[in-house]
DNA sequence: GCTTGACTTGGAGTATACTCCAAGTTGTAT
DNA sequence: ATACAACTTGGAGTATACTCCAAGTCAAGC
């Protein structure tokens, strides 16, 4: 797989990818004549990557990861306590964006339709 | 209130609140001899924007809102489509962000453990 | 053998959201 | 009266995460 082809598949710009590589993410792809060729061990790095950023996590604790990944076995503990606080990060933020979300839920539902009513009523009365 | 004590309460810097002001997220706070004086109706859409903001709501989004609300009613149709929009993205990052919380978690309580134990059963072979 | 299209690189540029700074003003304590 | 701390402004600077560009390489079709 070229790198527009796993670009199309994620839904991301294939200069991401290259950044992703650069910043060492994505570990280095093996080239065809130069050119990036995807293999399947490739791919499923990628769609890892790409949900956790979608999460949130930063393109610096994910270049740690992949960092420490490269370490080996002697790294599996640090490797772990990494994500176990990055969990911890991303629980805090579903928790905050639950919250704004039944606010905005409460603005939508509750209070705009009891504005909108108040409204109505007062083009009545002229 | 002034600016200092309602970044403190909000664990937001006092630049953040002026930047929030210059960028019309916070209609322009009165002034006591030049200096900002938070008022309880300014405190409250403090909060809303910083949970909104926390949400992933962008800066511009924000201020767009709130330009809106400076138009009075004729524009409370149109306020409650653009919370309902941003509802809307909110709950597909949220659903976004439990995938990523999901998979986290079985790397941490399946994945890793799995592999600690390989690592013992290694060192015991040695 | 030449054009075409997709790839390569390094590096510069952009968008977003702050964050910091210099220079000036004001209320309060000594 | 003066020093101090906290405020003000406009504007420059920074961090993050891309995004774009120029110049070059390469395989395929004509």
């Amino acid at each position: 797989m070229n790198i527009s082809e796993v670009a199309e598949k994620f839904g991301i710009s294939a200069d991401t990818l290259r950044f992703y590589e650069k910043e060492g993410l994505i570990a280095s792809v093996p080239r065809t004549s130069g050119a990036r060729n995807y293999g399947e061990k490739e791919i499923e790095n990628i769609e890892f990557i790409i949900c956790m950023r979608n999460a949130g996590l930063s393109v610096s604790v994910l270049k740690e990861y992949m960092n420490l990944i490269k370490e080996g076995d002697k790294s599996i503990e640090i490797r772990k306590k990494l994500l176990s606080n990055q969990r911890k990060l991303l629980k805090q933020k579903l928790e905050e964006m639950q919250k704004a979300y039944d606010r905005l839920n409460y603005k939508i539902e509750v209070f705009y339709p009891k504005l909108l009513e108040k409204e109505k009523n007062l083009l009545k009365q002229e």
